[in-house]
DNA sequence: ATGGTAGAGGATCTA
């Protein structure tokens, strides 16, 4: 059994106290971190070598940045995706455990009218490219990460307020759609859910007590790996700790 | 009254 998973922790200069903790608990194969927000000379090798877990990681300073961290060695690490033209630290594409695993870091987007949003449905056109040719080399790719995309209405606290709004409006999901359509599967939906589950919950007016969250952290697979799936969940447990990040971990098994 | 919170970095920018 494989076991991966996503995790959003803005600052892991902030967050490696939790990240240590949670990788301690929870056991996994394979972690996949976004917005780190540290340059690579910053990066805590050590501290999260000596918790039994290798690196990789491609970061920038103040923004963005993905890591993964795994119990065996990741390989084949590629920092800068074929035609993505994106100076940006975002993605992080390795081999692990045998599975071909992209780790994305998508756009946020800001809001509807902003010139990120453009960026964020241009940057997810070029991405879903990049994956298609993926797919016709690897069978078994594994997609995961912050994707700033909710993908249905049972996806959003209200659905009414938030349509159009970002992370919402229909050309992001559409996007997501047209992504899933290359031959990937959105894990979470593998499986019979509680209603109500979300990823990400805004800091501000209390959020996550009276649960206004959206789930927009995902883990998609190949058709060969969504066969070998065993479950896909999401954890809260850190989301209520002291001084937290504003998302969840998802966690993934294979087969 | 365009808020409210968090992180980086040292004034705003990003989310």
């Amino acid at each position: 059994m494989t076991k991966i998973a996503t995790w959003n922790v803005n600052s892991l200069r902030v967050r490696l106290p939790q990240v240590l903790d949670w990788l301690g608990t929870n056991q996994p194969d394979i972690l996949a971190l976004q917005e780190t927000k540290l340059l690579d000379e910053n990066f805590p090798q050590g501290e999260i070598e000596a918790a039994g877990y290798q690196v990789a990681y491609a970061g920038q300073k103040a923004y963005n940045g993905v890591a993964l961290l795994s119990r065996s060695a990741a390989t084949d690490i590629i920092r800068d995706i074929d035609g993505l033209d994106d100076d940006q630290r975002r993605v992080l594409f390795a081999t692990c455990d045998r599975l071909r695993v992209l780790n994305v870091y998508v756009p946020n987007g800001e809001n509807v009218e902003s010139d990120k949003y453009q960026y964020k449905l241009t940057w997810l056109k070029k991405l879903t490219g990049y994956i298609r040719q993926q797919l016709v080399a690897h069978d078994r790719l594994v997609v995961l990460g912050d994707f700033n995309i909710a993908p249905e209405p049972r996806d959003v606290y209200d659905p009414e307020l938030l349509e159009g709004q970002v992370l919402f409006s229909v050309p992001e999901r559409t996007a997501f759609r047209t992504l899933l359509d290359t031959g990937l599967s959105d894990t979470f939906r593998l499986f019979n859910q509680e209603d109500k589950q979300y990823t990400w919950w805004d800091y501000r007016m209390m959020a996550f007590r009276r649960n206004r969250g959206l789930r927009i952290d995902h883990i998609l697979a190949s058709e060969t790996l969504s066969k070998a799936c065993v479950s896909c969940t999401i954890d809260k447990e850190p989301r209520r700790w002291e001084r937290p990040s504003d998302h969840a971990p998802v966690i993934a098994e294979f087969r």
